[in-house]
DNA sequence: CTTGACCTTCCAGCAAGAGGAAGGTTCACA
DNA sequence: TGTGAACCTTCCTCTTGCTGGAAGGTCAAG
């Protein structure tokens, strides 16, 4: 299968598939007139790996996630860590998010916001100097 | 001032107040040595992107931002505009990633994590099928 | 006079691709 | 048989926001 349909078979921009390529994630074959060929493994690759990064995975983790996914005797607890890791980014980013909302919605609430020039978001940017 | 003294006084690394300069955001006087001279409005102007940045506000935001900072005929609504949009932009990752760790969560709690290599977070992750 | 802490410029690289140029291949249709 | 569109190929540059390092100039202390 040429790399169109494994683009629309896995979800994955044709762009992207070569960049995983390039970066050692698959290998797929190649046909007599040099166009890649991709078999039913390397689609179930592809779409491990579309739905890894979906889930906020790095490449390396991927990378890692994906030899764990072809040990047969690798231990599911290995995996879980990994999850388990992910969750806790995950957490620490959406605190902080949350924390950067928090301020700027108070900001904006003090700001009336209107066609005069004293702002109090600029003012806090500002550090409290007045405006230059 | 020289760059290190700025450095400490905006609470940005030096390497990072040079790379603004190179992009446009401020121009600190040169000393006769050719070192950089900091003045006290460059440390506000500085202080002001710091205070930005890590509010979320991207480099041409903070650019925007600044020169809404020095036009003192702006209108307060403008800046509020800019900063409702990041609340958005904010709102709609936090949602993203709380989606994120909703899935995990869901696969972490169905794995039992022990020695056996049978895994559900793989088994999601390859879309269902069995492991290669 | 040397040592060490500053400072300078420039060059390379990170993630994770996106965009595009220049060219080869294949397929359908006239 | 030709031709045009729709594929495919490689290679190169760009993005965001810095960070690190090399090679070298400057300055203050001992």
């Amino acid at each position: 299968m040429n790399i169109g349909e494994a683009a629309t078979q896995s979800g994955l921009p044709a762009k992207t598939i070569r960049y995983y390529e390039d970066i050692g994630l698959l290998r797929p074959m190649r046909a007599a007139n040099g166009y890649r060929d991709y078999g039913v493994a390397d689609i179930h690759r592809l779409r491990f790996l579309q739905r890894a990064r979906s889930l906020g995975f790095t490449i390396e983790e991927c990378r890692s996630l994906l030899s764990l996914y072809e040990d047969e005797h690798r231990a599911s607890a290995d995996v879980k860590a990994v999850a388990l890791e992910k969750i806790g980014e995950v957490e620490r980013k959406i605190a902080e998010l949350q924390a950067m909302k928090a301020t700027l919605t108070k900001l904006a609430e003090d700001c009336h916001g209107d066609d005069r020039p004293d702002c109090p978001i600029l003012e806090d940017l500002a550090g409290g100097s007045t405006p230059g």
